[in-house]
DNA sequence: AAAAATAACAACCGCGCGAGG
DNA sequence: CCCTCGCGCGGTTGTTATTTT
């Protein structure tokens, strides 16, 4: 069975960025109401908006306990070695970071840490080096080869 | 000074999973 | 038990800002 988009394109469904006026319904309907039934809190809210849309507004932007602006060089680092042990679960992630989130951090991965560390001959991926990979331990489960997170800090740290 | 290229970031989309019927 | 449905996740795109030529 196909599944039918969960934003129905019921007529004048909003989409794109958020204006103040709409993040304050939202905001104001979730502190009277709590958070969940994203399905049908638009048109309870007021809110021409699909409900995935409202959550992801809210969950990345309108919290009270988001922390906002750069991440620090501890952040930083915490991100690098979660990854290394964990890889893209962004959400594992996030939760060892107090006030960011999965969104926050995979953008921030995406954008500024995975580039740094290719230009460093580090892989992304593996966070192994690129460069003098040959002799290191390379049958160890990727978890207990802490080699390659140190290596990973040291590099990102310049 | 203007255009082109690249970076940054907010938001969208489809999918899988688990809860409830 | 199976089937349906909403939520949350991770990948990705679209738009604006910044940098480079």
């Amino acid at each position: 069975m196909v599944r039918t988009p969960c934003c129905k394109p019921e007529l004048g469904l909003k989409k794109g960025a958020w204006t103040p006026e709409e993040d304050q319904k939202l905001i104001s309907y979730l502190n009277n109401h709590g958070e969940g039934g994203w399905r049908t809190l638009p048109e309870k809210a007021g809110l021409k908006r699909c409900g995935k849309s409202c959550r992801l507004r809210w969950a990345n932007y309108l919290r009270p306990d988001i922390k906002r602006g750069e991440f620090t060089e501890d952040e930083e680092l915490s991100i690098i070695s979660l990854h290394a042990l964990h890889g893209n679960k962004w959400s594992d992630i996030a939760r060892g970071l107090p006030g960011r989130t999965d969104n926050e951090i995979k953008n921030y991965w995406n954008t500024h840490i995975k580039k740094r560390l290719i230009k460093k001959g580090v892989d992304p991926v593996t966070h192994k080096s690129l460069i003098s990979e040959t002799s290191k331990s390379e049958n160890l489960p990727e978890i207990l080869n802490n080699q390659n997170i140190i290596q990973t800090i040291i590099t990102i740290n310049e």
